[in-house]
Parts: structure tokens; C-alpha cells; sequence
DNA sequence: TCAAAAGTGTTGCGGCTACACCCATGA
DNA sequence: TCATGGGTGTAGCCGCAACACTTTTGA
């Protein structure tokens, strides 16, 4: 921005923009994602994030917004989580040409249809298990894993989990959604105590209930709260070494 | 990426790359931001964070390192901290061609001489104050702002803030990193007890000390450890308003 | 001898973990 | 009446905030 000589763009070869999506949600209690196959060279046959160019009149995130809509045929895409996570600009990451990518992350909620066909590739929603369809065209693994980084640490301090979640959920579904993105068992007592301890993260539907698996007492609704930032985080259990 | 149709780069304007650097480093127990005046349109006059054009070859990473070396005058950029924050696309971000900018933050120790011309606009370390010398050129105070806070945020659950110290520092020195960034004032004992409890964060030099401001007791030296996530993390005092 | 900064001790509060236990429902 | 999931109670541990206090230096 700050340069002080000439500003001649044509010095420069031009770069292509795109946003590559990392579409997120829960089905059966299990993370999954969305990816499209790629139907020609290169990487063809390979399965990759769905994604595409972003137009001269629109950002990043407009473009991210309109890729998503289309990929997952839902209209009111306003109300979801899509958030940026990096860019990633390799000179050599398409071997085509020098296309500089920034990537997005999006929690939606389970959606029954497949989705409304946008391109021509196929596109499925498959369970988050990146040895089972690894090696992803270009450097989407990468792309992928920092998504899931992303997504993984903003459950702890952020109110994010609720945008997987239905506009009236239960907190077992919650609960799950947490279960499912850090790979770890919480304890339903201790979790909900915390949950609705924190202000802002859910608000209590009065007098409604839901029976979950058939099964078991009816779990009162709640929906989304207002909280943007969670103080104290929700912290994931330690995994492994934790310090003092 | 997973275009499905035709691929021609010609069919959509070409994007110009850029990068921005928020160069933070601690001076005189304040936190300092580097910023250059520009010399002419659009903004001319007004401060701006310096940057520069992505390179055919380069990624925007080693943009980013180019220009840092060249604005600092330090000679091993590799050693320093220097992380991408986001990206910034809105297409009339500039009013003179369509322009992408991806920003990073950068961790400097304190730099003694006023560092080596690069460009010929003139360079100064100023007391970040945004309301000193706001509004910046373009969107630069959003960009710096959101610098701020990442580093801030970061400064919680990882070591980056020995990146602000010489190789050799005492635990006053990190401690006053925490409060220049985060503009609180933190428990001496409490902190000391905290960074030293956390394996990996610093590693004491045995035998050396130093004195801090020509009075008090001397200060055993650290040097910066290999961990690069605290468990668990260095939480920053509530201001206002904690849950629970 | 005083001020200033480093470093150690100690106490109390609050959150979290780990259970145990009761409630409501369908099979 | 049993299995299943929702929801409440509670005891103990751990970390942290808020001090008091000692140590070591220069002025």
C-alpha cells in the first residue's frame, strides 16, 4: 500500500483470487465436511474444498458467502458462521498459474437434502476423518487442518457451537457438537453447569421440550445467546502433558 | 479452485497483491508501532503501516519478511516473529485499482538506531495511541487495530512475547511486554510464579544477572523457551464484566 | 538509611473434576 | 421395571489474586 515509487500494476503479473470453503457441520453426532470432486487436470478424480474466484466487485467474504450459498443450496446464508481464516499464497500452489487463495471456515447446521447441485462436480458432505480421503487436490489438507485449528480453539472462547446447532437445540446437542469437533467426551453435568453459567451463551426457551433419541427425560430448548467472547473460556480437556 | 468451467485468468480483472506490516516493538516500557508519512496520493501526508507489492515469485510471507527487513534495516529478519493476521479485500479499499492486502504483525525487540531508509517516505516508531495519529491511510486503523488485538490475544495461551525481548531478558522485562501490550499492570510475584511454573515458556541462565534500572536487586536473565502453546494459558486481568 | 526492584510465603476464593444420585420417558 | 438420557448435589483439588515479607542493590 505505502509504495513510493511508480504504481504500475502492469510491472506485476496479475494473481488470481479465490476463497476456498471449509463447510463444517454435525450429522449423527459426527463432524463432517463438504467437498466437491474434481472432475478434471489437475488433481482430477480428487476431492477437494469447494471454492472459486472472487469477482471484481465483491470481497473475499462476498465471494465466500455466494460460493457457500451455491454449494450448499441454502438461501439465507446472512445468519451463519463464516469466518476467515488465512490466506495462502505458495508461488507454486496451482501449477496453472499464480492463484492466491483465502480461506474461510463455516458452521451450518445439519441439512437434510444433499444440496442444490452449483457446479458441476460432485459434492458431498463427508465424516471429518482426514485419512480417509487424504491426499485433498492442492494444498487443501493444510487448508482443512488450519480450518478445523480454527474452528476447534474458537469453541473455547467464542459461542460458535450454537451456529451448528438448530434455531431451538437441546444441550446434548451442544454438547455434541463440542464432543464432535475436539474428539473427546465431556461430562453432560459439568457441561451444562458451565453453559449456563456463562451469560450470553444460551437463553432458556421457557416450558419447551424435546424428547432427543426417543429415550430418556425431555431436555428443555435453548437457543443462541448474544455472547460473542466467553470469559472464563470453555477450556477442551487436556489431552496429553498438561503443565503444573 | 474447484472452478468446473472454463479457466481463463483474463476473464476477471487482475488483482493487485499486497502485503501491510503492524511492526510492534517495546520502547521505554511502551508499546510502539512503525509507521511511515506518506508522500503523496491518495493520503498523502497521513501515517499508513508500511508494505509493499507481492512479488511474482514470492509468497506473501516473504513479502512480508522483504519488507520488514527493508523498513527496520535488520539484517536477520528470520529469527523474529512474523504471523499473518488477515486479509483485506473490500473492493474499494482502494481508489486507485482493485487491491488485495494481506497484513501481518510483527515482533521486534526494541531497535536502537531509528533503523535504515528503505523507501524514501519517512519512517517513525510512534506510542501506540491510535488517537494520536488516526485516521490513517486507507483502511489501515482497522488493520492495526485488528494487529493489536491478535497480538494481545496471543500473548494469553503462547510465548510470543519474548519476541519483544533482546536474547537475554529478566522477568520485568517480559512482565512489562504483558502490561505495554495490554495496558494493565500485573502482580510481580504472581507473574513470576506463572512463566516460570510454565514449562518451556523461559529457560533461566544460570549464574547471570543484570540490574534493571540502576536500583533494586539484580535480575536473574532468561532466554526464550521452545514452547509455543501455554497449558493453561496466561489469562489477562478481566477489565469489566467477567462471567460468574 | 532509604527507595526501588527481585524474589518467597501464605491465605482464601472460585472454578472445575469426579463422581453419586434423583427425574421422566419409551420399550 | 428397566434402560436411557436429563438434570441436581457435593466433596476435593488446583490455580490464581491479593497481599505481607525478606533480599539486594544504588543513592
Amino acid at each position: 500500500m505505502s509504495v513510493s515509487g511508480t504504481y504500475d500494476k502492469r510491472a506485476y503479473e496479475p494473481f488470481a483470487v479465490t476463497v476456498d470453503l471449509a463447510v463444517f457441520t454435525i450429522r449423527d453426532g459426527a463432524l463432517h465436511v463438504l467437498l466437491v470432486e474434481r472432475g478434471q487436470e489437475p488433481y482430477a478424480g480428487r476431492w477437494a474444498l469447494p471454492g472459486g474466484f472472487v469477482r471484481p466487485d465483491e470481497s473475499a467474504e462476498g465471494a465466500a458467502a455466494r460460493e457457500l450459498a451455491e454449494e450448499t443450496g441454502l438461501a439465507d446464508v446472512s445468519g451463519l458462521h463464516l469466518e476467515q481464516v488465512r490466506t495462502y499464497s505458495e508461488p507454486d500452489r496451482d501449477p496453472r498459474m499464480r492463484v492466491v487463495s483465502v480461506a474461510f471456515a463455516a458452521l451450518v447446521p445439519d441439512q437434510p437434502e444433499v444440496h442444490g447441485g452449483g457446479d458441476a462436480a460432485r459434492a458431498a458432505w463427508l465424516p471429518y476423518r482426514p485419512a480417509s480421503y487424504r491426499p485433498l487436490a492442492f494444498d487443501h489438507d493444510r487448508i482443512l487442518a488450519d480450518a478445523h485449528d480454527r474452528v476447534g480453539g474458537k469453541l473455547e472462547y467464542t459461542g460458535i457451537a450454537t451456529a451448528f446447532c438448530a434455531p431451538r437445540f437441546t444441550l446434548g446437542e451442544l454438547r455434541q457438537v463440542y464432543e464432535a469437533v475436539w474428539g473427546a467426551e465431556l461430562d453432560p453435568a459439568n457441561f451444562r453447569r458451565k453453559v449456563v453459567g456463562t451469560p450470553g451463551l444460551v437463553e432458556a426457551i421457557p416450558g419447551a421440550a424435546r424428547l432427543t433419541g426417543g429415550r430418556g427425560k425431555p431436555a428443555a430448548l435453548f437457543r443462541a445467546g448474544s455472547a460473542t467472547t466467553l470469559h472464563p473460556p470453555l477450556l477442551r480437556p487436556a489431552s496429553e502433558g498438561t503443565s503444573s
